[in-house]
Formats: C-alpha cells, sequence, structure tokens
DNA sequence: GTAGCATGGTAAG
DNA sequence: TTACCCTGCTACG
C-alpha cells in the first residue's frame, strides 16, 4: 500500500473527518501514550503528506509524524454508528463522536515503523532533507534533476532515495522506468534532461491518478487488460502493471519473460527488450 | 498451521 | 549486512 499517494490520501481522508473537531487520541497498544494524553481532546488542525511522511497538526506546535514503513496501515472509517473495539496492535487511535447523527470518525494506525510527537521545528526538518514529491503542486523538479545529473549511482537507485525525490516507492520505480524504456542500471549522470522531464511529468500523472483511485495503474490504454484480451491481474495491489512482481512472465509489449534482480535490499523488475542496457545507434 | 514475503526506513553491528 | 516494526497475504504441507 504506502508509496507516496497513500500517504496523500490519507492526509485528505483524515482532514475530511476530524479537522477543526475535538478528537480523542488514545494509545491502546501503549507506545504512544504519552503523547496521546497530551493531545486527547484538543482539535484536529489538518493533515498533509510529503513524500511518505504524514503530519497532523494540533494546536500549540505540536505534530503527529506517522510513517508507514512496508507493513503500517492506517484505517480511516468515517461516519460510523458504532466504533468496534480496537484489535491488534493499535498503535494510534483518532476517534471523533457526536456528529449531527450521532455517528463517529475513527482511524487506527498499526505496524507503523514511525509515530511521535514533533514540533514544527522538526517536521520542518524532515522536509527539508526531502527530495521534491510529484503529488505536491510546490515541488521542484529541478532539485531532483541536479541530483541525478551528478550521481553515478544507478536510476533506480536514485528514484526511490527520498531525499532525491519523495514518495517514489518500489512499484512506481519499477513501472516509470518501463513507460521510459530506461534500464534500472542506468547511471544517473547519464540521463538528458528531456529524459528527466518526461520522466517527471509522467510521475506527476500517474501518481496523482493513484491519489484519486487508491491504486497503482500503470499500463497505457492499449496494454489493458480489455484492449489486449488478457486476463486481469489478480493479487492484493490491484492495479495493472507493466513489470512489477511479473519476474518471469512474459511483457505485456513484446513478450521477452521480465528479469528481477536484487538491488540495495529491494527487487528490481525490468524487461530486458524494453529496457536495453545499452541501445544501439542503429535502433535509434 | 505456519513459513516466507512485501508498495520502507532507521539504527545497530 | 541484519534486526526491527509486527500486518496481511500467499504458498505449502
Amino acid at each position: 500500500m504506502p508509496e507516496g499517494h497513500t500517504l496523500h490520501r490519507l492526509a485528505t481522508e483524515i482532514t475530511s473527518a476530524f479537522a477543526g473537531r475535538p478528537v480523542r487520541v488514545q494509545s491502546p497498544q501503549g507506545r504512544f501514550a504519552g503523547s496521546a494524553a497530551l493531545l486527547d481532546g484538543q482539535h484536529v488542525e489538518g493533515a498533509e503528506a510529503w513524500g511518505k511522511h504524514l503530519f497532523v497538526a494540533f494546536p500549540g506546535d505540536r505534530f503527529v509524524h506517522v510513517h508507514l514503513g512496508l507493513i503500517g496501515k492506517f484505517d480511516v472509517r468515517v461516519d460510523v454508528p458504532q466504533v468496534p473495539p480496537p484489535f491488534g496492535q493499535v498503535r494510534l487511535r483518532l476517534l471523533s463522536g457526536g456528529t449531527s447523527n450521532g455517528h463517529f470518525s475513527y482511524a487506527d494506525l498499526r505496524g507503523a515503523t514511525v509515530c511521535e510527537l514533533l514540533t514544527d521545528a522538526q517536521r520542518v526538518a524532515i522536509i527539508d532533507r526531502s527530495g521534491p514529491d510529484p503529488i505536491r503542486p510546490d515541488a521542484d523538479p529541478d532539485r531532483a534533476w541536479q541530483r541525478i545529473r551528478r550521481s553515478r549511482a544507478p536510476i533506480g537507485a536514485l528514484l526511490m532515495d527520498q531525499s532525491v525525490l519523495a514518495g517514489v516507492g518500489n512499484v512506481y520505480r519499477a513501472e516509470l522506468l518501463f513507460r521510459h524504456r530506461m534500464h534500472p542500471l542506468r547511471p544517473g549522470h547519464t540521463l538528458r534532461v528531456s529524459q528527466f522531464r518526461a520522466m517527471w511529468a509522467d510521475l506527476v500523472e500517474l501518481m496523482a491518478e493513484g491519489v484519486r483511485t487508491g491504486r497503482i495503474d500503470t499500463v497505457r490504454p492499449e496494454h489493458t487488460p480489455e484492449a489486449m484480451g488478457r486476463p486481469p491481474r489478480v493479487d492484493d495491489h490491484g492495479g495493472e502493471v507493466y513489470v512489477y512482481r511479473r519476474a518471469g512472465l512474459a511483457c505485456h509489449v513484446c513478450g521477452s519473460r521480465v528479469r528481477t534482480q536484487e538491488l540495495q535490499g529491494r527487487n528490481l523488475f525490468w524487461c530486458p527488450r524494453c529496457q536495453p542496457r545499452f541501445r544501439s545507434r542503429a535502433v535509434q
């Protein structure tokens, strides 16, 4: 679940569910109990995401900083008649009640890597060490380009480096590289600025769609299951993709077997024919 | 039932 | 490089 689009969706959901209202702040699991007690009963001012970081603002220069990590979930339920008792390890529960119809909204956080109370200065420090986030209208893509063009690191690693570009995870990385016919191990400094600009523009569109739909869909209209007469993807991720987690299967475009290789502890996926390591001049 | 893995990142060794 | 956070799914017996 948690690439940048997930956090931006959550920011919107939490703002609409809780902003401007007093909330109960609880930590059934206990690991956030001290901070929860400080915030309990105050008004939520709003929630905002930057990359994969989520900040929920409370009065008095206080922000709950959440990072879901790999397995975290923030389960937001709006306007339900009753609030069920927490199950599992609920580190943070936000709860607001007493809407006009007597219904409740609540949000349960489980499995997160980070759930901590920060000052505004600490929040700003996290944002300052993050790269531009393609989902944010205030993003400056040139900051990312200046890092990429000077780096010998593979573009596949740079895209996942949150200080270069914030919010891209393993799925968007694999799919973006496929869509731009780029080998994941190609060094950053060999990219042309036109290639980077095209990739950034594509990310802005793909991730905005991810925020709208809650899934990562990256196949172009001509490669959808309907267009190609192939069965839709069936797994827990929901979206239609070209190469992510399709190692050994046939590329939807050229039929080659999708390759995989570990890079810095994460799995890369690419099509060796659509994303050649070296492109011959004759083909160009 | 249970082992293994995953859309992530930090901290320790 | 490994542990950890400790969810939730799949594959396998």
